[in-house]
RNA sequence: GCCCUGGUAGUAUAGUCCGGUCUAGUAUAUGCGGCUGUCGCCCGCAGGACCCGGGUCCAAAUCCCGGCCAGGGCGCCA
């Protein structure tokens, strides 16, 4: 079959944008063949764009020879031009449809498709990630990525407006002691250099110069986890401001997820429909529980866990159950945080760290940071780290570390709760975890 | 890393417990034919599968062992 160009063809139209109005007007789409329901001398053919669908008519008797064999010739996920005339009709669900003068294949596709693109027979998840590119082509994947644009956008709005400044930090570090995550590990011209696992050090280190700075990116975690909430490469979204506390930082995030879900609803309600998810904007201040409250909310439930230690997902999963919406967790035992959690003044046993959970999924984390040398320092003693690797980044508390606290929300996880979606994998254009790495 | 469950046409599934009319069923997709208003179009025809290796048995998709892969859970997780 031979090959159109586009020629002189440019785009007039969005599929979406073909209105009734339009009635007896020209108008040149470009998209895919999504389907074709060829009923004899008439024939329906589904135009595909990012923005949603167009139906092409063409009727046996009436269409030039040309266009005839060109819609012959037409498969599905064909990569095509139409240009054609408006028709106002009552038959169709969106009040149009577009008669083509001419049509332009500008590329073929396999006749076999490895997924349904239609949904009507759904494939599982391995199947569709191995066919990332096609099943990325499904109305509802386009609209969680256009959620998850969405919320991006609210998100910088949300920063630019409070005066926070967006950086960029390395990706590529030298030393492995952060502490917590396995680091992936890279080679650095002969040395040994890690993939970072979080801005943190660095973001700190910007609040003595940029004050409030916020970072969107990509970190890595080495671990073995196999869940349906972890990634070994995922998206945070980080913020650091000076002068500032836990309590405020904690406002500020009540507030952006506020304005998150309002901006995702009200931009996003054709998206929403087609995942059929709908986001209920939260009323603030959150809930506020401190860890201690949490221990005897879970002992009434008949689940213990002894004082100290992180809470297990199984007594999340309960805790989301009496908390079914956005909760803070404060107040939680020093020993069971980051070295760089501020301890409290009046009780260094609790420290200045929080959780925002979403019901029982961990969204966003983050505290009051240490903003002395010689705490951070027996912190990290504390945590078995050891000061020497750090000495750049202690260097920069000799230099008038202000007081500041700062949060970081998982992009992906985020996503999640705004579309519904159990598995973080959907949620991720090309994910990557312990078995895949590909495509 | 550990535990549980599973692996059947391109896709999604039935069958597996309790081995034998399973010559492996169905839907969808694909190919061909038909059809003037479809929108999960419809109708007819065709081709297409038991994860790999070993074992038990007269007989294995079905039972056993090993491997690989997947899903869920747990652990790990600034």
């Amino acid at each position: 079959m031979e090959l159109d160009s586009i020629g002189d063809w440019r785009r007039t139209h969005y599929s979406v944008d073909v209105k009734p109005e339009m009635d007896g007007r020209e108008v040149t789409l470009f998209g895919w063949v999504q389907e074709i329901r060829d009923l004899g001398a008439i024939r329906f053919v589904i135009l595909q764009d990012r923005e949603g669908t167009v139906q092409i008519i063409v009727l046996r008797k009436k269409a030039s020879s040309k266009v005839l064999s060109k819609s012959d010739a037409l498969q599905k996920r064909y990569s095509i031009g139409v240009r054609g005339v408006v028709k106002k009709t009552t038959i169709t669900p969106r009040g149009i449809e577009v008669i083509p003068n001419e049509i332009r294949i500008f590329s073929a596709a396999e006749s076999s498709l490895p997924i349904d693109i239609t949904g009507k027979t759904p494939a599982n998840l391995e199947v569709r990630l191995d066919a990332r590119a096609l099943d990325l082509c499904r109305e509802d994947n386009i609209s969680i990525f256009k959620i998850q644009h969405t919320a991006v956008g609210a998100i910088r709005g949300f920063l630019f407006e409070r005066g926070f400044l967006e950086v960029h930090t390395p990706r590529m570090i030298a030393s492995a002691t952060e502490g917590g995550a396995e680091l992936f590990s890279v080679d650095y011209f002969g040395r040994k250099a890690f993939l970072a696992q979080s801005p943190q050090l660095y973001k700190e280190q910007l609040v003595m110069s940029l004050e409030r700075v916020f970072e969107i990116g990509p970190f890595f975690r080495a671990e073995e986890s196999h869940t349906r909430r972890h990634l070994s490469e995922f998206v945070s979204i980080d913020i650091e401001q000076a002068f500032a506390d836990a309590d405020g930082v904690m406002q500020l995030l009540e507030q952006l997820m506020q304005h998150i879900c309002r901006v995702a609803n009200e931009k996003c309600p054709k998206e929403l429909a087609t995942l059929k998810y709908s986001i209920k904007v939260p009323e603030i201040p959150f809930k506020r529980l401190t860890y201690d409250e949490v221990l005897s909310d879970l002992k009434r439930e008949g689940v213990e866990v002894p004082w100290g230690e992180d809470i297990p997902t199984p007594a999340l999963r309960t805790l989301g159950k009496i908390h079914p919406y956005f909760y803070y967790i404060t107040d939680w035992p020093t020993s069971s945080r980051a070295f760089y959690i501020q301890p409290r003044r009046d009780n260094p046993d609790l420290c200045e760290g929080f959780d925002l959970m979403w019901r029982w999924v961990e969204l966003v984390s983050g505290g009051t940071r240490i903003a002395f040398r010689e705490l951070l320092m027996k912190r990290l003693r504390e945590k078995g780290l050891n000061p020497e690797s750090f000495k750049y980044h202690l260097q920069a508390f000799d230099y008038g570390m202000p007081p500041h606290a700062g949060w970081a929300i998982g992009l992906e996880r985020l996503t999640m709760m705004l579309t519904g979606k159990k598995n973080i994998r959907e949620v991720t254009l090309y994910p990557r975890d312990k078995f895949r790495l590909t495509p």
